[in-house]
DNA sequence: CGGCTGGTTGATCACTCTCAAGCGTGGTGG
DNA sequence: CCACCACGCTTGAGAGTGATCAACCAGCCG
């Protein structure tokens, strides 16, 4: 099924690329040592399944390179995806045996996996672990009620503009290229099909389409093929995307 | 501004209605001790604001009773809720000095309140408590991408069947009436407006009246007065909501 | 060359929003 | 006691955004 299981490669988790952001981020050497016992690798292509809904989960992961997607289904086919895993993002949960969503490779996707009893375990021992994954959960729900904002109020241009707008800072984190974000043009992957675009904004894929081309015919983006999109002005975008500047809320009338 | 300050009653934490639920679940008596001296309790009237976004946090809190909600405001007024928080449900978050979303008491109001700091230090101290808040942590995630389906992808009549299906099982649980869950006619209050409502489910407020009333002429629900709903049949209630069955979740094709 | 996949574009439809009027209850003041 | 108003809610008519249905296009691979 386009699984591969690697060799256990002795790989060394000092050198790992996302060493610093991910579960692991806090954890002292010795920590460290005891998570490289338990970890082992597994690779997907794009496209691959990783896990289904009700599934049985017996191990978690965190993504070291690709993109993963997390959806939701309901009976008649509609689907809305509710979660990106980039990488240093952590899937699976402690203490729970069945996954709770479809789980599909979006990239080729490079897993860092822990059987779950084994995690489970070292969680309760390692305050370090555990206190990281409180972190990363509690930003996990800030982004996902973001994204309630986002499905629930704004339209289908402010949608995609909104996209975009996310793509290109997770981009630039991952370059360390924070400093540059506000200048000049920004080329951006797309790393969604135009119908997986649709299940996570809540539109239908003709819907992006034609807003893709809107922003395009308005000059403020410029695309290569499918996928690439070069951002041309990120103001304007960030504009559209009717978001507030996150650095300066704006002052409030109290009653 | 309608905020009581209660004295500083020493009420006994092991008479809480919510010990069993909230953040402190898992403590044990000593470190239940050590909470309680860092407690107080506020009380807030329906409609009271507790904070605004951007507003210095110096606490964090456990509803004890009541209802309070959790909103987000674009620029141009659009609103959306993306919280709602019940009794035992916790508020806040640690290590973060500013509130991120607004916070309005939707009916009276009780907390249990911790300062933030002496909060943050316990949680490092005591394992019990920040296991006890990861899980809950996990639990609000999963919630919230519940609800990025249905503001995705449901209709307005999905949604409102939805929302009353929710509030049936919370105060199914927080009477402890479970099994009698499924049989029978079931009154429920709505907490929120038909604004608040609205800004839950990502409609307007005529959308919202319009569809509760559709639901009343359809014989599945019967109203008295603007919040009583009594729910004649759960059953057909769950079956427009468009969820699936929870537990038994369908079988699925593999590729 | 033909079929397949993913994407774009067009025409029409329908659901929800918008704007507006009306209703019922509760509170206030003459 | 009743007139009046305010507020929350309901209902109606019309408009608009995004969905649906359908045709077409480009790239890719057999």
């Amino acid at each position: 099924m386009g699984v591969v299981d690697l060799p256990r490669l002795t790989q060394n988790c000092q050198s790992c690329p996302i060493r610093h952001r991910a579960v692991c981020a806090s954890c002292e050497p010795d920590e460290l040592n005891a998570l490289e016992r338990i970890k082992y690798y597994r690779s997907f292509q794009a496209g691959d399944p990783i896990i289904w809904t009700g599934d049985a989960m017996d191990f978690v992961a965190t993504v070291i390179s690709g993109v993963a997607t997390l959806t939701q289904t309901m009976e008649d086919g509609r689907r809305q995806m509710v979660g990106l895993l980039l990488p240093s993002d952590f899937m699976g949960r402690p203490g729970r045996a069945r996954a709770t969503y479809d789980v599909v490779a979006a990239t080729d996707l490079r897993l860092c996996c822990f059987r779950r009893k084994p995690f489970e375990d070292m969680l309760q021992q390692t305050p370090h672990l555990s206190q990281r994954l409180l972190v990363m959960a509690l930003d996990e729900l800030d982004a996902s009620r973001d994204w309630q904002l986002l499905l629930g109020r704004k339209t289908a241009l402010e949608k995609i503009a909104t996209l975009l707008v996310i793509l290109a800072r997770r981009s630039a984190i991952e370059n360390q290229t924070t400093a540059a974000l506000s200048i000049g043009p920004l080329a951006v992957d797309l790393p969604l099909s135009r119908e997986q675009t649709a299940d996570y904004l809540g539109l239908t894929l003709e819907t992006v389409s034609r807003k893709i081309s809107a922003l395009r015919r308005s000059g403020m983006i410029a695309l290569e093929g499918n996928r690439r999109v070069t951002i041309k002005s990120l103001a304007a975008l960030r504009l559209v995307s009717g978001e507030h500047d996150p650095e300066r809320p704006a002052d409030r009338e109290r009653a």
